[in-house]
DNA sequence: CCCATATAATTAGGCCCCATAGCATTTATT
DNA sequence: AATAAATGCTATGGGGCCTAATTATATGGG
């Protein structure tokens, strides 16, 4: 979690610029204030979500099991797939569904056809937490984007992506000097 | 951390759009878009930064404390009011500089006028690790802005600023029917 | 002066997220 | 059959964060 209260201004990196070739005053100060942003909303929601008695991580693992549920007719899916998905190893998702199934949120039942593999399934108590959270949680969503028109909410959209394209393309190749 | 591999579409959501009223598809993108960009952003970096041994939590006591130095001319902050601009309980800073004592990146001084302070300030070889830090830390920052136009940025800049102004009024003033 | 209260920093204990490493089982490949 | 790969799990540990309680110090009223 990025929090810094009073972000650095023009005048905190003034001293550096002299010292850093590589210093872009406004990057860096695009960049904390991007973070910054993403943080709070993402402490708002993680506040909210308390509150219903889930965290991120497990909402998440709700969310991927719904979709999947709407999109394959409750097929489920196993703990493999929902680690890849939700970009946490195996293990991690094994602790995840663990206190979901405790919390009676999730099944886990053995597949036939292949003796390694589980599948996890959405339980009636999941499904009904999942739509008691989510009006306040939409609602809550839509209050926050309230102030964007329509073609700001556009505009914003395509310089995130840009932004996403960047930091996907520079995986493979990081930045001079950090190659490793 | 919010992560996704893959957010979901316009199609998700259709089964969901009749069933609640509070639910706008493109608000619900976005923010999806927004957390991930946001969470992979800083993912990024808090690997980067665990290369040169420090955490995220770290790093912004050493800069928080970086900064007083230059503002102040080396008078140093307290740990109340470093965990005040972190935005963390005064116990959490109590472990984060316990690490960095340890490490002997800051040093811990008591106050001669109050002596229930202390005070916090760099040591020369937490300065020394902040500056072999920067430079690339900066680069990657640039490289990550740099398809970027200057008005884009600042375009960008003014969106953040907006969703961040729509937050901080609605702290007050939580979405329907979540008061408390 | 004394006590109640407030403030500062810390400790203790705990939760959640997440990772790595290792293991047993089962399935694929060759 | 032998090796490799995949799956799910356990054990272990770190980081960040919290609340509650503790200790020390300061401050203001009576």
């Amino acid at each position: 979690m990025f929090s810094m209260k009073e972000l650095p201004n023009e005048e905190d990196f003034r001293p550096l610029v002299p010292e850093y070739s590589s210093l872009d005053t406004s990057s860096v100060m695009l960049f904390y204030l991007f973070l910054q942003v993403g943080s709070d909303m993402l402490t708002a929601f993680e506040t909210y979500l308390a509150k219903h008695g889930v965290s991120q991580g497990r909402f998440i693992v709700l969310l991927l099991l719904l979709r999947s549920q709407m999109r394959n007719n409750g097929s489920g899916l196993s703990p493999s797939e929902l680690a890849r998905q939700a970009g946490v190893t195996r293990a991690t998702m094994t602790g995840l569904m663990k206190g979901l199934q405790r919390d009676g949120l999730i099944e886990r039942f053995s597949h036939d056809g292949d003796k390694r593999k589980v599948i996890v399934r959405l339980t009636p108590k999941g499904n009904e937490s999942l739509h008691a959270i989510f009006p306040d949680y939409y609602s809550r969503i839509a209050d926050l984007m309230n102030d964007l028109e329509d073609d700001e909410r556009e505009r914003l959209s395509r310089l995130l992506h840009k932004v996403k394209n960047k930091m996907n393309s520079s995986k493979q190749a990081p930045a001079a000097g950090a190659r490793g």
